[in-house]
RNA sequence: GCCGAAGUGGCGGAAUAGGCAGACGCACUUGACUCAAAAUCAAGCGGUCUCUGAUCGUGUGGGUUCGAGUCCCACCUUCGGCACCA
């Protein structure tokens, strides 16, 4: 018998679907569409487990939504600007573009090798002119809406990436690309302000209902929204507004000292003059050195320092020292925070190690707080006291009324805060978008007028890697003001590449427009996504950048929608021998082995069974086997009856009635059927369907087991579409071996063109029905009864039954509960 | 510390609305075929015991219920996120 082959078959049948052009896809608005991504790669050359397993998830969603007559939309492109480009520069001299392009070409190669369904018409690369043309064309129109500016900040630096980094891109202190120590650097960079929207980030997370949970509470974390009050205290010295945010207003009378961050701009003014003068300079600049990340890490002691100076209260007038802290951020809130020990502990700890009073001013209604010195800070609720025309308040009403009365006073205000900061776009690396700006002595900084993008990025520069080749290129760098005509010179710095992949996805809608970023009509069509996979490291990056520009171009009216991506799917890792596959530990298998040793059919199949698609999964050589084993007696269970395929069309009209284990077959059938569409559809569970599938490859083989070929024959028509459904069940899991077999099995068109079957629910209903006898709940018996028995026939058969009987002797019945067509519970005493 | 997810045979995992725990696969055991092996096919495969049956069993301890892997409370362990955000 000729044996299952799939180095044979797979690239013929890919080349079939390419030549047919089988995967493009047709804005067609009398058609339902299905939007189906996964996030694209970044183009390092070679494909790893994790592609293969985002791709075949996505893919078999593709393929199974296709077959159930929607239009489907299934594009790939490249994250094709970055640093490992640059780096290849810098260490082999290759040239950036030559070397993303090679790996575009050979990672292309594989995911076609794995069959995947990409309409390859629509692929869009991030660093070719004709796409970064329009992040130029983006990022001016932000600018114009005022959502760019630039300004000199603290950033965080990465030494080893030679470039600066958002606060998204920072992970536990360190760079997200190469793990190195970040460090803290005074730069002038361009922002783009997503904290305008953050009140829109965090409310629409309410609308994404087809999220993981997780995903949104890490979203709902970045964001960090706090309501509070903003309080303005007078600097007693020099009469100067000092301006703190503070969530706990309620305890404005419990104020004992301020604490200023080190950047402070009030800072100086204070000391001025001061005997602490010098120390505090000296304290100022060592904070400097340090990094945001390690000064304010949760192991760092919290330090602080008398600046000489005093603040008074607004609300009684008391005068408190101001000191200079490590602990408080410039970056939020107003860079000064008021110190209230008595019901805050971080401020209670810092009050007792400088020895500075704690007044309590919210009492507790289990003890009386201000009998004795208090050993911890009390953060619970209760009444004031010590807070003046507020005494006996409860403090959760007092947040209120105190903040009321400020803002009477014009010495506070109703204020919301963010943990999110603006986004830092600027890199100063080459392989990037140039950032479209233009410096004219005379002028300033000009947008580059529409007209001329894009700005180019030059090639045939050579990288040195001490710094970006544009700053050297004097072609690049020399130009004229769009204002006045003069000299004038460009912006260097190229921007962030998770700017290019905050739209990518709606330019798959429209991939060779030049005449805007998208046509409105194709995106209107095609657009949101309706299905998103990918991992979850990117869960405050892509996904939060991408829900911003979708925003912001649903402000500008470019789009009708206002989040990106309907559902997502988050992908587990894959895993080896319970670690990561890498390098070091020698646990690497890669696309490339399987398919060349099972092939894609074998791989796919494994990597969707062995585990649900948003769990870990464990790559096992052995499960990989099973899988190809189960593909082998799939092919066997067909090439060995072909026989029965050649009679369809004779002997149809005149099918005899079925017997029993025909019936079951075609339940088994229908079973499965009913079991798929639910897994695929609403689940995910690719696993458990690809069990369903082959439960009934097993009850297939049963049948042909037990039955003589003669019998098989005159049930041919029923075995033949049993068996054409197992090829469409398997064709979007493993599909070059499901068009393989369904053109031996004697069809003329393409498997994955055939309609998706639907169960029918006659077919699945039995005549009789096991029901299982409990007594006091435990598994005592089972009977087979008519499906249609009543209650009480039920409940005799189960009373009289043999098994069971035991157990009813010398007892009370005192309840019986049934569940039709399940189970009966007989509770005895 | 705070927030979240998870914990089921030797292993990956299943049980979708509180109703037969362990589907499907792997590994293993036995048998058939074979000179033999591989492949394939068939049967078995949670623990314990007095083994045609009983009993225990879904991280631990309690609870709700006729009935709990599933719901509630407390705890343990693992993984992930956030971590001086005022």
């Amino acid at each position: 018998m000729e044996e299952y082959n799939a180095k044979e078959l797979e690239p013929k049948w890919q080349t079939y679907w390419a030549q047919n052009n089988f995967f493009k896809t047709k804005m067609d608005k009398s058609r339902e569409k299905y939007y189906v991504l996964e996030m694209f790669p970044y183009p390092s050359g070679k494909l790893h487990m994790g592609h293969m397993r985002v791709y075949s998830i996505g893919d078999v969603l593709a393929r199974f939504l296709k077959m159930r007559g929607y239009n489907v939309l299934h594009p790939m492109g490249w994250d094709a600007f970055g640093l490992p480009a640059e780096n290849a520069a810098i260490q082999h001299g290759a040239d950036p573009a030559e070397w993303t392009a090679s790996n575009i070409a050979a990672m292309k190669e594989q995911q076609n090798a794995l069959g995947l369904s990409y309409d390859w018409d629509r692929e869009v690369t991030t660093c070719s002119p004709e796409y970064y043309r329009w992040n130029q064309w983006l990022f001016l129109l932000f600018y114009k809406n005022g959502l760019v500016y630039k300004k000199k900040a603290a950033v965080n630096w990465c030494p080893s990436c030679n470039t600066v980094l958002a606060n998204e891109q920072v992970v536990d202190g360190g760079c997200w690309r190469c793990g190195s120590e970040v460090a803290w650097k005074e730069l002038e960079q361009w922002f783009l302000k997503i904290t305008a929207y953050a009140d829109r980030l965090l409310d629409d997370l309410k609308l994404l209902e087809g999220w993981p949970e997780r995903v949104k509470i890490m979203q709902e974390n970045w964001i960090g929204r706090s309501t509070g009050t903003d309080i303005v205290f007078t600097v007693k010295e020099t009469g100067d507004e000092l301006r703190i945010f503070t969530t706990r207003p309620d305890t404005l009378f419990g104020v004992t000292y301020m604490v200023l961050a080190p950047e402070h701009p009030l800072l100086d003014k204070l000391i001025a003059g001061n005997p602490q003068e010098e120390e505090v300079r000296e304290f100022v600049r060592q904070m400097r050195r340090e990094s945001e990340i390690t000064r304010t890490s949760a192991e760092t002691e919290k330090v602080g320092l008398f600046t000489g100076a005093h603040a008074i209260n607004p609300a009684n007038g008391e005068v408190v020292p101001i000191l200079v802290g490590n602990y408080v951020l410039m970056s939020y809130g107003t860079g000064a925070v008021m110190g209230v020990p008595a019901h805050d502990q971080r401020d209670f700890l810092f009050a007792q190690k400088y020895n500075l009073d704690i007044r309590v001013v919210v009492n507790s209604p289990e003890k009386d707080l201000t009998a004795a010195p208090l050993t911890e800070a009390y953060e619970g609720s209760g009444v004031l006291v010590n807070s003046g025309k507020f005494d006996g308040i409860p403090n959760e009403d007092a947040m209120k009324a105190i903040t009321d009365w400020l803002v009477e006073q014009g010495k506070g205000k109703y204020q919301v805060r963010y943990r999110l900061r603006d986004w830092l776009i600027s890199r100063q690396r080459y392989w990037g978008t140039p950032i479209p700006i233009i410096y004219c002595d005379n002028c300033g900084p000009a947008a580059v007028p529409e007209e001329d993008l894009p700005v180019m990025l030059p090639v045939g520069l050579s990288l040195t890697g001490r710094r970006s080749p544009l700053v050297d290129s004097a072609d690049f760098l020399h130009t004229k003001c769009p204002r006045c005509g003069g000299g004038a010179r460009r912006e260097t710095d190229t921007m962030d590449t998770f700017f290019c992949s905050s739209w990518y996805f709606m330019r798959y809608a429209d991939p060779k427009q030049d005449k805007a970023p998208f046509s409105k009509e194709k995106v209107d069509y095609w657009l949101p996504v309706d299905q998103y996979i990918g991992g979850i490291e990117h869960a405050v990056l892509h996904l939060l950048y991408s829900r911003f520009f979708t925003k912001f171009l649903y402000d500008q009216g470019l789009v009708k929608f206002q989040e990106p991506f309907q559902r997502l799917l988050a992908q587990g890792m894959v895993y080896k021998d319970g670690a990561k596959m890498s390098k070091s530990k020698g646990n690497v298998v890669t696309p490339d082995e399987i398919i060349d040793r099972y092939g894609a059919d074998t791989g796919r199949l494994f990597i969707l069974f062995a585990a649900p698609p948003e769990k870990d999964l464990d790559w096992s050589e052995r499960g990989v086997e099973g899988c190809h084993r189960f593909l082998r007696r799939v092919w066997r269970l067909f090439i060995q009856n072909l026989d029965l395929f050649d009679r369809v069309g004779k002997a149809t009209d005149k099918l005899p009635s079925l017997g029993q284990e025909e019936k079951e077959l075609q339940r088994a059938m229908h079973a499965a059927i009913k079991k798929i569409n639910a897994d695929i559809e609403e689940r995910f569970n690719f696993n458990t369907a690809i069990s369903a599938i082959m439960e009934l490859v097993n009850a297939a083989y049963s049948y042909f087991n037990e039955t003589t070929p003669e019998r098989r024959e005159s049930f041919s028509p029923l075995l033949c579409r049993v068996l054409d459904t197992i090829i469409i069940l398997l064709a979007p899991f493993a599909p070059h071996i499901s068009e393989e077999l369904w053109h031996r099995c004697g069809h003329e068109e393409s498997v994955h063109q055939q309609k998706w079957p639907d169960f029918d629910p006659r077919a699945l209903a039995v005549e009789e029905a096991e029901v299982v006898i409990q007594v006091n709940g435990k598994v005592r018996g089972r009977i087979l009864v008519p499906v249609d028995s009543t209650e009480d026939e039920l409940l005799e058969r189960a009373r009289s039954n043999e098994r069971v009987r035991p157990y009813l002797e010398e007892k009370e019945i005192v309840k019986t509960i049934t569940v039709p067509g399940k189970l009966v519970n007989i509770v005895v005493r």
